[in-house]
DNA sequence: GTTGAGCGTT
């Protein structure tokens, strides 16, 4: 099973395989998803985890409000993503 | 060469 996290307060620098990295250290990571700009392609300094249930907690309780790149992050659990109608 | 709240689009 895999849980979805929401990763806010991230350093500009970071980079997918700097979270992965992160978060792999506490659980098997599914997934790993950096939100940038559609619009300017920058990215907007926060992202999505997508790993194993009880690493997800584990991770949560160990990197939410941990330094990361020198930034402080928020660790949480993320809201499901918008569902696509079919009508 | 910039900026800082915050929940993504396959």
């Amino acid at each position: 099973m895999s849980k979805n996290i929401y990763v806010g307060n991230l350093p500009w620098s970071a980079t997918e395989e700097d979270v992965r990295a992160a978060f792999g250290a506490y659980g098997e990571v599914t997934s790993v998803k950096l939100i940038e700009d559609r619009e300017t392609g920058r990215p907007r300094g926060f992202g999505f985890v997508e790993m194993d249930d009880a690493g997800a907690l584990e991770a949560i309780e160990n990197l939410d409000g941990k330094d990361f790149g020198g930034r402080n992050i928020k660790v949480n659990e993320a809201k499901p993503r918008a569902e696509r109608p079919r009508w």
